[in-house]
DNA sequence: AAAAAAATCTATAAATCTATAGAATTTTTT
DNA sequence: AAAAAATTCTATAGATTTATAGATTTTTTT
């Protein structure tokens, strides 16, 4: 009767390994699937219920609310992302060597996690704010390691001293996202060319020079 | 009973000016409000007939359905910006100032049908493929008009000649819209900072040159 | 093997939403 | 001013959806 979900006093906390916390893990990747293809509000609990092959009642069992869903789905794509960025930027690199890893990760982490990030890109804003706040938190975080990666650059004398780096952050990743669309959407797109066209695109732009 | 949107067989076409194609432009701006601020499946028939100040209902005298509304919407929005496109690629002018122009162009379309263009980017996948087809046809002719000015920028001399004329253009395109949405989203952003920005990273990169 | 806990199922209340029909009102035409 | 056409309204059928309660089955613990 007592669900695990209720954690709250619960003494069994069922971290990693359970069998609570292993079907868990099903339960936010179905949800993210279904999202994922059919956005939030157009995805009813019945579909995620069905991928899970379970019926849709049993789902609550692992969600409070549809809502509560999408946040676990949000935070899974986003957090795996942002700790490997955090990685990345303590190594003590060159810029290019770094933005070339940034950019693996970003694009890689679509294609492992590819449902649950897209769904942190198209849906979180369905959620309300109080919902979003540790979102909000990690992006920040991950654009301003990238902003600081970009000033390191032009200390070591690699990146132009006349960009904006906050606007140049914000580029990057939108490029980057808007790649991880086309990865998730297209199997066939290869992962590796995507990268270093990226890198290539970000580092040296189109123009010839002079 | 007859409603001028059963414009098959009526004689008055009512293009333009007529009072049933002006109102019919104000649907379509509510819907693109909504849609752009809910989502396509989190926006209701209320919601839309709410903003225009009309009861539910009479929303069907505008739209067949709320699906059809989503196909006018997205159509709406995209087709000024693939036209406007047209133009600047049919002018004779070094490549450069193209780019700039087709920025500028992507950038302030956003800024003033920023609704329904937006719309387009982020709800346009919720139509089945039937109603695509317009889109998907605009969206294909749009990006070789793109790729087809970097080919001749390359012969021009003033792009690279070892750059993905196709990956390039699907870069570009992306830059602008994750930016147009940052636009829509902040009404302070500068438009033309921002136009500046965009250009100076798609022609020049991040790196210093040797 | 009995008892307790965990996981799933069934059934349903309550709310919501789309789309339609036909009446009522407003505007335009004759 | 009467008739016709256009526009909007009201009311509602029918379908769907979320979330809950309590029963049932499966798994784990004692």
């Amino acid at each position: 009767m007592r669900r695990m979900s209720d954690n709250v006093t619960s003494i069994n906390t069922d971290p990693g390994g359970g069998k609570y916390a292993q079907k868990k893990v099903v339960a936010i990747e179905a949800a993210a699937s279904v999202f994922a293809r059919k956005g939030f509000h157009g995805a009813t609990t019945q579909d995620i219920a069905s991928e899970m092959g379970i019926q849709q009642g049993s789902l609550y069992y692992y969600f409070k609310s549809k809502e509560q869903a999408l946040q676990e789905v949000c935070e899974y794509g986003f957090e795996n992302y942002v700790r490997r960025m955090e990685k990345i930027c303590a190594r003590n690199q060159p810029f290019e060597a770094k933005i070339l890893a940034i950019i693996t990760s970003h694009l890689s982490n679509y294609r492992q996690k590819n449902n649950a990030m897209k769904v942190h890109n198209d849906q979180r804003l369905y959620l309300p704010k109080e919902r979003r706040q540790l979102l909000k938190e990690l992006g920040t975080h991950y654009r301003r390691q990238l902003e600081q990666t970009l000033r390191e650059g032009i200390a070591q004398g690699a990146v132009r001293a006349d960009i904006d780096t906050h606007f140049v952050a914000y580029s990057i990743i939108g490029i980057c996202n808007s790649w991880g669309a086309y990865l998730v959407r297209d199997e066939e797109l290869d992962l590796y060319e995507t990268i270093e066209q990226c890198a290539d695109l970000i580092l040296r732009g189109t123009m010839t020079n002079h």
